[in-house]
DNA sequence: CGTTAACCTAGTCGTCAGGTAGGTATTCGA
DNA sequence: TCGAATACCTACCTGACGACTAGGTTAACG
């Protein structure tokens, strides 16, 4: 719908990896396999994932994927714009450079753009929820209670 | 990018009709040449929009659309709803009966699925954000001042 | 040196957003 | 009563892009 598979895919990779935060890589593979999804696909997310940074890899026998930062400091709006890209609820709202919200409508000088409030607070929902969790809060889904926890 | 212009195109037009709140019904080729926008294609989206009840409209001469309700009784929601049906951040997770949100990775018996709780508050934020605001608040950008206002 | 697995580049395929076209039904003014 | 205006309906087209496959190359371990 709003999001595509790549979102939804790439999310569940990360989860994936944040339960087992700090050891060793774990073959996109074994990722693959455990949660069902297409293995030569997911080789495309992990490209952007890495691009951005937010994964670190080891090539060759008993390589892998591992975050690339402890789980907690991984924001899901750096995770989701990794895959998606720049957040937009729609085509002609686009963040500038500055960090303000531009409506292509109002280039034209014909003013302002009535509708802009509107997604400007959709976005702004979107990207705000995004921003307060973090990949620790999805790796914890299961609380279990033989350790003091991370 | 998130919406389409389905959302974008038809948020316009009511908008446009809220600024004519009550008066005669508007002619939709007014409205697209107004807008600058396809007639035979805001043609689509009217129907749906008069599906969902949120305009009226009279045919024939001198006809076309008008608000079916007060612009302060219609919230973005229904009319963001009404065009693009129904609001999901990503395809496994939507709406269920009885108003709780269900993910169809769950439903193989599998478990619990760790990142249904980060699109379920996506989703919550959106809905919330479309909810809070009216076509009222799109309909009075510039606000005059010759009146003390409707 | 061979196996493993990341990495890269091209494809294919189906769907759907976005828009066009042309007709029918209804209402008004003259 | 006619004809112009306008909503309403069904069908169709087209390009883009999401989702995925295929097949290779490079790097690391044992």
């Amino acid at each position: 719908m709003m999001f595509s598979t790549r979102a939804e895919y790439g999310v569940r990779v990360m989860a994936h990896l944040a339960g087992r935060d700090g050891a060793e890589p774990v073959a996109l593979g074994a990722i693959a396999t455990a949660e069902g999804l297409p293995l030569a696909y997911l080789e495309h997310l992990m490209a952007r994932l890495r691009r951005a940074e937010l994964v670190a890899s080891r090539r060759g026998a008993h390589g892998g994927y591992s975050l690339a930062r402890p789980a907690g400091t991984i924001s899901m709006a750096e995770v989701v714009e990794a895959l998606e890209g720049d957040i937009a609820p729609i085509e002609c709202i686009s963040e500038g450079a500055d960090g303000t919200l531009v409506c292509s409508r109002e280039e034209h000088g014909d003013g302002i753009c009535p509708t802009k409030l509107l997604w400007a607070r959709v976005r702004g929902s979107i990207v705000t929820t995004l921003r307060e969790m973090t990949l620790q809060d999805l790796a914890k889904p299961v609380p279990e209670r033989n350790e003091t926890a991370a």
